[in-house]
DNA sequence: TTAAAAAATGAACATTGTTCAAAAATAAAA
DNA sequence: TTTTATTTTTGAACAATGTTCATTTTTTAA
């Protein structure tokens, strides 16, 4: 191993420092009171290193949103395992309610910051690969269900979007806070109440 | 009239100044590139006085937020004269992504950004009012959908929230950009193929 | 041991939301 | 009308933020 390779190795390592001490600080005290200043102090080092290894701010919220994205492959592994495409699109449902409750600042900047794409537009990019990798996964599942003849007389890209949009909805509401009004039977509204009714839809169509 | 009460207009009548000139700048430039200064520019008055009508930015945006309330009842207004409920249901989706579309930046104020509910919770006020008052409105139809034999084995309250979620979460992935992976036939996206598989949807529950 | 290259630093800048003592404008009193 | 009191408006000043970059420190190669 020359000393380049191992300057490269201490470079990514220190990147992946970073993002871990910046996750660490966005899930404490929220994305946007956490500072630079705070990232630069939470790892030790000065407020300059880190414009070093990251253009801006909506770098590391870039890098971060796909950390995002591996953590919920991560949750999704179990799907795999799942022969019967209307159980697993079940399961799906379930679990991605499950992460985005569990990770709320992470879904967030998955889903709802402007910070990511904001990114990939400035570096000219774009495609949303993420995003569209895990719309791939659910369309996969719906197309399916689909040859088992389900979901007649729907259309595989519009419906596999509308189930998308179903559950993000109620993800999104609940985590910008926006449920006050509704009165679920359970203390855990969504994930419980919500999912059922979820069941419900997708067993009619 | 006396004084007391011409200057009670006047007062009014320059917060509302205040929120006419937010509301154009930030419909223009976007609510977070739009600064109090930038306001208070566009109104020929000086930072000071803005903190004189409004506690902070929030308050600001909380009073804008409330009014995006009234403006989506303007699109409603229509649905009154619709007997059937499940038509006035079909139609309601459409204004919904209509009005969402067409007032991007009220719709994210209304149901995505954290400051409205912000202002609330520091005002100690626990509940949200025009929310609540909206999905009364939605619940009311389904529930008349409900007593003509519609939806069959749900029940009124997640139904309700299963409905708005659908609309909105389709709404939300469209304004922050998250719909680059989806390949519609349509190129107005959302209103057309996305409402049109929301129609099969609520027809087949 | 020394010179060159790489990495880390933190003071400095522009911009933000926000405050508040002072100034200007208005109303009430003499 | 003149003076006093009250209300309204002002903008300089503050702390905090993202960001830059000349300087210092550390590491590598000679």
């Amino acid at each position: 191993m020359s000393v380049a390779d191992r300057k490269a190795r201490e470079k990514e390592a220190l990147k992946m420092l970073i993002l871990k001490g910046a996750k660490k600080l966005f899930i404490e005290k929220g994305i946007e009171q956490t500072t630079i200043r705070n990232i630069a102090d939470e790892i030790d080092y000065s407020v300059g290193t880190v414009y070093v290894y990251f253009k801006d701010k909506n770098a590391i919220l870039h890098d971060l949103h796909s950390i995002g994205f591996q953590e919920l492959g991560g949750y999704f592994k179990e799907l795999f395992s799942i022969e019967d495409p209307m159980e697993r699109l079940r399961k799906m449902g379930f679990i991605y309610i499950k992460f985005a409750l569990e990770n709320q600042e992470m879904y967030d900047l998955m889903f709802n910051l402007k910070a990511p794409i904001e990114f990939l537009t400035n570096c000219d990019n774009e495609d949303w690969n993420e995003g569209t990798t895990t719309f791939g996964a659910l369309k996969e599942t719906v197309h399916q269900c689909m040859q088992k003849e389900h979901f007649k007389g729907h259309t595989l890209e519009p419906l596999t979007f509308m189930i998308w949009s179903l559950v993000h909805g109620m993800c999104c509401l609940e985590i910008r806070q926006r449920t006050k009004g509704v009165k679920f039977n359970n203390p855990d509204t969504i994930l419980y109440d919500g999912y059922n009714e979820f069941l419900k839809i997708i067993e009619k169509l």
